[in-house]
Formats: structure tokens, sequence, C-alpha cells
DNA sequence: CCAAAAGTGTTAGATCTACACCCATGT
DNA sequence: ACATGGGTGTAGATCTAACACTTTTGG
């Protein structure tokens, strides 16, 4: 089925879902000690984008973003956190499209749909990189990992809706165990500790690191993990179930 | 002009908004040492509602928000935050509808675009009581005042919207200066005391939550407030302009 | 034995908490 | 004078930041 084919079943399904709303997912990851998020390339266009997607009519918001995660990474039981709605007026103009249509292939008239003046909710999921399969759909081109660091060009406003979603979960850091969810079962203390650096941008000392997490009583200190270097062991550790 | 003719007339003007989409504000104030809520009752329904409305489809999210507040309270220049959409299919049933209506004055029927199922942007916003002039409109019976902790039967799922909008607060007291905010432009310490404390809800040491505000630096002191109290004239201060 | 990285101790400083005391005000 | 509430001081506990030291590992 070709990329346009795809789009008209989709158009003509489109009074299944709320007309101008939208769901944009900033989905991070933590590989090789950064922090990661799931971009997509939509067939034909020219620029990267948020996994995203439509609420249907008789589906909870949460619910619409789960699944859009679920199809997009092959994981279930997927940690969600609704963050901000986007809802400038001009977020999705004319010309913010274009930018992200490929103009000779495809012509806006058929977009009708699409083309109105969205509206955008904005969810931030945790993942286990090394469970995540990327997985396109039959819009999709591709589907990579990028570091936060070093991001595409983006369409519209989802270079805004990132940072806003970093501001979110460096917020949320202390307060809600995020590393339990971006982290694999087991891991080792500077493994959290890196992730935790990186998500704040600033170095912590190992020590004092150690001590405060520590202290929360929330790890659980497994077997050693002797990796062959020259050096002392460190403990592997997994978070307490509750 | 009578309360269905301005439906009548606002119904007719639908298109202007985006569909399914409405805003909701829990609008803060501090008045004798109780947090409140301004609330209203519409005409001929039963329950009260939080002021709420639609987004015009040139119009930024935040632009509306701020339309309705300006509309209802007589202020501009109001600070408002967004802090959560909600958005679950069943909020806005035909039987929690049918619970909102008069149902003997209303005929469903007529209302086919505000009985869709509606995804709502929660906003609140923090003003000066004593500056507030409730305004209500043709739509609208009432508007008043009332406690948080003594709130009436509410429609749809506004009581969770306002508690999640109290949580919100909560969190940002510290960070966002909420103080400047639901305060007169003088006030004593105790004034702000009282303010944390009921937000909180829980009693502060006085000594110690006046040298926490003072180190903030936030704060001019002014002259002393002569009460005609036997007891000593407390100093009045004023949120330092940035 | 040594380098490298992990684990633990310790101490000075900052911050928080609770108590105590003094000061101004009108009766 | 004194009751009342406002302002300030301070000692102890707790939390934090920075330093140093010891332990384990493979070469």
């Amino acid at each position: 089925m070709s990329a346009s084919e795809d789009l008209f079943q989709f158009l003509s399904q489109k009074d299944r879902f709320i007309p101008q709303l939208s769901i944009d997912s900033v989905i991070f990851g933590f590989h090789d000690n950064q922090l990661k998020i799931l971009l997509l390339k939509m067939k034909g266009m020219k620029l990267w984008a948020l996994p995203g997607g439509y609420v249907e009519q008789h589906e909870d918001i949460d619910g619409a973003a789960l699944h859009i995660l679920e199809n997009r990474t092959g994981l279930s039981d997927i940690y969600l956190e609704q963050f901000r709605v986007f809802g400038k007026a001009d977020r999705t103009t004319k010309e913010s499209m274009q930018l992200f249509l490929e103009a000779n292939k495809v012509e806006m008239g058929e977009f009708q749909w699409m083309m109105k003046r969205f509206v955008s909710i904005g969810y931030y999921a945790l993942v286990d990189f090394s469970k995540v399969t990327p997985t396109p759909d039959h819009f999709t081109e591709s589907c990579e990992w990028f570091e936060v660091k070093n991001l595409p060009k983006l369409a519209f406003d989802h270079y805004e809706i990132i940072q806003k979603a970093l501001e979110s979960l460096r917020l949320n850091l202390d307060s809600k165990l995020i590393g339990s969810n971006l982290l694999p079962e087991t891991f080792t203390m500077n493994d959290l500790q890196s992730l935790y650096e990186t998500i704040l941008g600033t170095p912590l000392r190992r020590n004092n690191f150690q001590r405060k997490v520590l202290s929360l009583n929330i790890l659980e200190r497994i077997e050693k993990l002797y990796t062959g270097a020259a050096n002392k062991a460190p403990y592997l550790y997994k978070f307490k179930k509750a």
C-alpha cells in the first residue's frame, strides 16, 4: 500500500476523531550515557516530528496517548505524563505546514482535515531503551532515536515541545522515581548517576549522590558486577517493588 | 434578552470555535483568611460550574482563557497558569449533562454542539479579591465566591478540576511568588502567612516564616499599620517590582 | 605492586526547628 | 501596669558540600 493510499484511508475515517486536537509524545530513553528521544520522519515529508496522533471520540486522552506509544515502541506498560498543552493559534499555519510537507509531492488540498489549526496535548514517556523496537507504520518512513543534544530539524513547534518536556522531566526527577522507568531492571550506581547528570545537565558528586539515593530506601542492592575491568566491581541495584 | 435567545445566538456562531474543546478556569481569591473560588450558576441549570468557554479559531488558548477571565472578573492583567487537561471520554456524558441542565426547561436536542464529548483545558488564575467584580453575563444567573472548604454541588468533573488546581497551586507556591497575585498592594506579614497556611493546609511558625520570606529579598517594608488594637503595630509590606 | 574505579568517613557550613525573650500598643 | 500580638535572637538538630581515605579488581 502506498503512502497516499494509506493517507486517504485515514482521512476517510476522520470522523472517528476529535477534530483540531492532537497528541504529541516525547519519548525519552537513556543509552550510552545519553538522553535520547524517538522521532519520526513521515513518508514524503522533509522534517522530523514527534510521534503523535489523534483522540478517538470515545477514548480517554490518556488512552489515546498510550496507544500511540505502544504502536511506536512495541511496549505496553509505559510511564506516561501529560505535561502541557500547546495551543498558539499559529503553531500549525500553512507556512509551517508547507515546511513540513514535501511540497511537490503532496497536494495540500487533500489534507483539509489535517490542515486546520490544531491544539496539541503534550505527553512525555519514559522507556527502557533496550526494550524498545522503534516501529514505523505505514505513514512513517523512519523512526529513530536522537540525542537530545543533537536534534534534527523539527516540524512546527516540536522543538519547543521537547524543551518543555525536558523542563517537566527535571522538575519531576526527584518526586517521581524517574530512574525506574528509564533504566533496565538492574543497574549500577554509576548508571543512575549518569542518568541524573544528563537529565539535569550538571555533574554530581559521586559520594553524596550515593548517600542521598540510598537514604531514600528505594533501592535494593544485588550482587556485584564483574566487568573484567581492573578495578573494584560495582554493586548492581534494582528498584524495590512497591 | 432571554436566556434561550442568548443561547441560540451563541449556537449560531458556533463555527467560530474549535469543536469539542473547552477551557475551565479555577479563579482563586483570598479573603477573610479563606481561599475562595469564583463559581457560576447558569440560567436554568441546577449545578454550579467553573467559569469556562471555548477557543476561537484564530485565538491562542492562553488568550481565550484570559478573555474568559476578564469577562468574569472585570480585571485585566490576570495571573494565569495552565495546569492540566481533562480528557476522560465520559466526563461530559449525557447523564452528567442531564444533571447539569434543568431537564424540564431545556431540550437537550437544541444543544447538539455542546452535547458532544469535550476535552477541557484547566487553567487557574490568581486575583486580588478586593479588586474583582464578579460579573454574570447573559447566560449566567449568578457568579459568586465560595470557600474552597465549602463548595456547592458542582457540574461534571469540576470538583476534580478544582482539586488538581489546588495541587498545582501548592506545588508552585514557592517557585512562582504566588502571594503577589492574591494579596492587595500592601499587606502584613500575618496576611502573607495566613495565605500560605490556607493554601498549604498546615500551620507555620511565625518567626521562621518571617525569616524565610524576608531572606528571599522580594519584600519591601513600608510604614506600620495602626489598627487600633492593643498591641504592637505590624509593618506593611509590598512586593518589590522586578 | 600499581592504576583505576568503587565504597565509606568526616568535617565545616548552611538551613531548619523549636524555644525564648523583648518591644510596641491601647485599655 | 498589663494583656496582646509583632519582631528578633539563639541553641540544637538536620541537611549539604567538599574533602580525604580505604577497598577491590585485573594486569
